[in-house]
DNA sequence: CGAGCGATTGAAAAGACTCAACCACCGTGG
DNA sequence: CCACGGTGGTTGAGTCTTTTCAATCGCTCG
């Protein structure tokens, strides 16, 4: 039980069980905007995504996006659905050019059967995003748009490491829940506050504290 | 794969796996009101919810309840953050007198290596819960406190069945994500155009097909 | 009977959204 | 090489939902 749990299933893996996993898959590579999955598709197995940012996202009643999660290389994604037996609720998109390998149902189940670690990486992480979800919903139900710009800016910039957060502003506005033109605004504000730095599509977090001070 | 997945981790088990886990808990009963575990705790084990009802909620900055699931007879409760690996994100307690078990993370953990039904059984509702969320999401998102109101008594009057929904107003209003005041001024209007009957704690729905037609 | 919690109402303020218009950048085709 | 079209970005104004604050009511329980 340590504490550096990493987001997804095959990070928490030693490189073995791993292997196990990514050496069945063949990898191939989609272009920016290609649809992975969409709602209400049954399921045919997971992905995996080894570079690249991949969207996940639900439609609302007027069409509108809500993104659920923004996946990053290593992460698998799809298991969800595979595993409670539904269709797709969800839609993948890539966000960029992306290295993607596919595994069919039989053949990871099949590994789960025989690899305890594996089987014990994909509870723990069904568990782990139950709870960050749990907490999510109490931030987009309690929070003001504003503070909860500030907590996706501090997780994007988790994702996006190094290298400046890439979104459309709609991207942006669909993955913190608000129309674009008040991220528009908002953004324009953290601007003038010194907390960002805005390159037209390129955001670059420059006061990590002072955003969690806006979450407070 | 049936259609007809029941919430719950045991209510889908046959009964034969359903009693290998009930057989090893003792019943007791709480009051109203009791905690049965709080945030920041490090889980034991879980929790066999026998009869009454149990809020699942988090805190918000504010100290504001969000009410992310009530939990109903023959549930399991506690488990996400067992199998996670993580203290309680949320807390529990009794809306009502409680008739509830206790099976420790050895016990419940032992059974399912031990029983491939039970496994699939929690594997399945993780996964379930999770897609569950990810829609209540994007209700939260975009939906008016209107929509959602409507949603949660629909989602309500199932998990009371015949008797009435019975909340303090508080309780309801931080299960839809919205003020008291919000809530009682909706249900006023929700009363004076027929879609439900108020007789002050107790709540009945009265036109289903109508509260359908509000979330559209 | 009084305390106190839960429920209710009114009025005002605030936060966010919508609509409409306009801008800016970029790749394409003439 | 430049005009064109389109997507994505920005701004302003007005509206509306929802929240907040304050006050009142009413029932229940010791």
């Amino acid at each position: 039980m340590s504490n550096s749990w990493r987001p997804g299933i095959l990070p928490n893996l030693g490189k073995a069980d791993r292997n196990a996993v990514t050496d069945l898959v063949e990898i191939k590579t989609l272009d920016r905007h290609s649809t992975i999955f969409s709602a209400g598709q049954q399921p045919k197995g997971v992905y995996f995504l080894e570079t690249g940012k991949v969207k996940i996202y639900a439609l609302g009643n007027e069409g509108k996006q809500q993104i659920i999660h923004i996946a990053g290389p290593g992460e698998l994604i799809g298991y969800r659905a595979m595993f409670s037996g539904e269709k797709y609720k969800v839609y993948a998109e890539t966000l960029e050019a992306c290295r993607i390998g596919f595994l069919s149902q039989d053949e990871f189940v099949g590994l789960m059967d025989k690899n305890r670690n594996l089987r014990d990486a994909v509870l723990r992480e069904l568990a782990k995003e139950l709870g960050e979800r749990a907490v999510f919903v109490t931030h987009l139900a309690q929070q003001t748009v504003r503070q909860r710009l500030a907590s996706s800016l501090l997780a994007l910039s988790e994702l996006y490491g190094e290298e400046p957060i890439n979104l459309t502003r709609e991207d942006l506005a669909n993955y913190v829940g608000t129309a674009t033109e008040s991220l528009i605004r908002l953004l324009k504000e953290f601007r003038e506050e010194g907390l960002i730095e805005v390159q037209t599509r390129k955001l670059i977090v420059k006061e990590r504290a002072k955003l969690l001070l806006i979450i407070n």
